[in-house]
DNA sequence: CTGAAAGCGCTTACAG
DNA sequence: CTGAAAGCGCTTACAG
């Protein structure tokens, strides 16, 4: 008997074959590829060697080359010998195990490929006994069919691309968590791309282009040229927009209610008696800043009150600006001051905040201060922030249900897909707009009496 | 000759063949799957109607079935006419266009598809001017290889997975910066696993090695038991921890300095002059929270003090609980009360510093108060709080490194995939313990001067 | 209800 | 340097 040294082939021309009852196998050297080092157990029955199965840990019999084919019962330790184990991508390494196939489950549990694959897709023609015995066997053995081959085999992926900004995290994460929630009852997950800079960013579409693998594309707050997405969705590619910065562009959206938001905003203000109330901008680019803003200055009109253009300030969502800018607000003789300061995003409010303390105004007692969006910390901060919530977790839920109706998930709704796409009207895509609301805390007070019927105009030449 | 209505197929038998110079194709009912309807285009060259390729544009002209085939001159207009059209997967919906295979690129360039293949996989074996050829040919086309046929053939899909909680996005944002970074280096993507809460995190795991398309794993601050994860990683899968909150798993992980990073803190305060200093705890079963904790107890005991166990409060991260303990610090007579506190994150300093507020004290004049983590309103709120930044951007690329070494990325460097992983002491696996900083901003100053020179000891009983 | 066969779109030895 | 062929692990009509 040769006396093996750890190395077990399968001959070529057996790759193919299911050896059942009796092994023939050979022995090869060491550096080739054949060799399945972690396979190799201790000799039984006789025979020269023994394999394991990788996964099952069922044994296969061997010998070396020149020695005659030992006869033993493999019968009740069915071993399947098949290309997989000698294929280069099969190759074992690092004595990580070889991956079940659907082909093992078939032999194992005693059936045909396409009994299996009618049991992975829940199908009901499969006798209910077939399907648990196979269930079983898979469960057993922990088998796990390959993602790759079930993607290509069905022409798709059950996979959306997430494209999300670098920045701006609290509302990534929350949109995340509602597009997870939805995505993950239906199957699908989530391949995310992070544009970190404004370089980066075409190159990112490209690579969700040639990366292939997505069935739809979820943007958020994209700050890039959309051109490229617009055509890829007019191509059939199922896209949808999460908090647009654009206005006007030909996909699908779902945006805050950024206008109504910063109404109840500004209403709640009034209602505190407020008349000389200011606004720090954001990033006017962006339509999200200019409805709040519109809202502000609709406010105050329809309140009788002409705004004063002294009280607008650009905040560009940038620290020290914004900070300069509403020193300026506080430097103001105190009959032109404001009583209360909108401030477009709640980051802008912490700096109107700041420049207060420093003006020695206090909060809200001398002059109130109004968020947007919501962060985690507007509730931690002294004094507690009043702002308006956008309800990001409901968008991304929302925007993921548009995405997987467009993509059309093979549960029992057919889904959009099959309309032709290309030329159909703006008005005809759906444009979802979710309401925020005002949530208040302690940043907003009723405003100082000295100043509070000084007349129905915000400005001092009125 | 018949005139069309709109709808152009390939008869069976025509499938597999490549059209030159004659094409045979026939007519067929418009609810067929064969239908193209996209693809008709004017009539030419005799014929009764012509398809045009969707995506490149060319042209095939066609007839009815009865008509004979007419001879058109299609060499300089080569349609690819295979069962892609009439595949299943490939039934062109919605106006969707048929994608490009190899096959396509292939014939279009007059080379084959081995050849074509080498051109994608950057082979030094093609001819420069054929693989400028070909590449031209791929662009002009708008070609894209199918992601899951070359992970089915490669055996590997360039991806990987991220498992991330649901909360604590600042630093899952930070750390996915870092990971981004590399893997887009790398060439690989990052598909997002969120756990939303405890009773999800089994069945998300499950998904992950159901799912079978990661070649790896990176958990974030695992709130879950991590045995099927050990278990996974000795079976060859490559996973890395980032920012884990248990003490010793054999499994390679990346974290920081915890340790230091309290010291550096506490070294801050006590050289501002503090002695008596309180700590107000994260959740004592996070591996970092101890950390934390053993270098306050480190420090003031190395300075020679006694620590004082009413200055410690547990606060397990939870708004209420930080004030609610905060407060009984500020209750204590002006004697014992801390000079300086040591909050175990941000979020908890602002709960400290709330409570300071209520109290009357002023930070930092009355009591100093330190942070931990560097989240994004750290610098913008008032005080701006001093605090140790982690180094999560850094460690999300080191992470990733990490991991793609261990999956071994087909570029220069081999990986250690190779290696055994099975019985790895547990000394063995990586553990990157990164720095972090102090960033001194105003929320600390020297302690007050009347309690100062008080003796060395934060009991009042010694 | 089950099996044999062809196909999904790539990659990769193996021959020329 | 290029082409023909087999293979990756699934799915899906099509016959029984």
């Amino acid at each position: 008997m040769n006396e093996l040294t750890g190395a077990i082939g399968v001959p070529r021309d057996a790759q193919k074959e299911w050896v059942r009852g009796r092994a023939r196998v050979m022995a090869v050297p060491d550096r080739s590829r054949q060799v399945i080092p972690a396979c190799v157990g201790p000799v039984q029955h006789g025979a020269s060697m023994v394999a394991r199965h990788p996964v099952t840990g069922q044994c296969l019999t061997a010998e070396t080359d020149d020695a005659p084919p030992v006869d033993v019962d493999l019968a009740r330790c069915y071993v399947p010998v098949h290309s997989r184990w000698t294929s280069p991508t099969a190759t074992i390494k690092g004595g990580r195990m070889a991956k079940l196939t659907i082909r093992d489950i078939a032999a194992l549990s005693g059936l045909s490929k396409s009994t299996v694959s009618l049991v992975l897709n829940n199908s009901p023609k499969v006798d209910p006994a077939t399907r648990r015995h196979v269930l079983a066997v898979m469960r057993r053995n922990r088998y796990v069919p390959s993602f790759a081959a079930t993607a290509l085999a069905k022409g798709s992926t059950r996979l959306i691309g997430m494209v999300v900004p670098g920045l701006s995290w609290h509302m990534v994460a929350s949109i995340n968590l509602g597009v997870a929630a939805v995505t993950e009852q239906h199957g699908f997950d989530i391949i995310l791309y992070t544009a970190t800079n404004d370089r980066d960013y075409g190159s990112l579409i490209d690579r969700v282009l040639t990366s292939s693998m997505s069935s739809g594309l979820l943007v958020v707050s994209h700050e890039q040229p959309l051109e490229p997405l617009v055509q890829l969705h007019q191509e059939g590619m199922p896209v949808v927009l999460v908090n647009t910065i654009d206005a006007d562009v030909a996909l699908p959206s779902v945006t805050a209610d950024n206008y109504d938001g910063a109404r109840t905003a500004m209403d709640h203000l009034m209602q505190l008696g407020h008349e000389r109330i200011a606004c720090v901008q954001g990033l006017m680019r962006y339509r999200c800043c200019q409805d709040r803003y519109r809202a502000y200055l609709d406010a105050l009109r329809e309140a009788g009150i002409q705004p004063d253009p002294e009280l607008t300030k650009p905040g560009d969502f940038v620290p020290e600006q914004i900070r300069a800018r509403s020193r300026e607000l506080f430097a103001l003789p105190a009959d032109q001051r404001p009583t209360a300061v909108f401030a477009q995003s709640d980051v802008t409010a912490y700096g109107v905040m700041t420049a207060a303390a420093e003006a020695g105004l206090r909060v809200p007692e001398d002059v109130s201060v109004l968020g947007f969006d919501d962060i985690e910390s507007a509730a931690q901060i002294r004094p507690p922030l009043t702002t308006i919530q956008q309800p990001f977790v409901e968008m991304g839920k929302r925007a993921a249900e548009l995405l997987l109706s467009e993509i059309g998930t093979n549960d029992d709704d057919p889904g959009t897909g099959a309309e032709p796409v290309g030329e159909k009207p703006l008005a005809d895509l759906p444009r979802l707009v979710m309401p925020t609301s005002l949530i208040v805390r302690a940043s907003c007070g009723p405003a100082p009496v000295t100043r509070s019927r000084r007349g129905r105009s915000q400005t001092t030449k009125a």
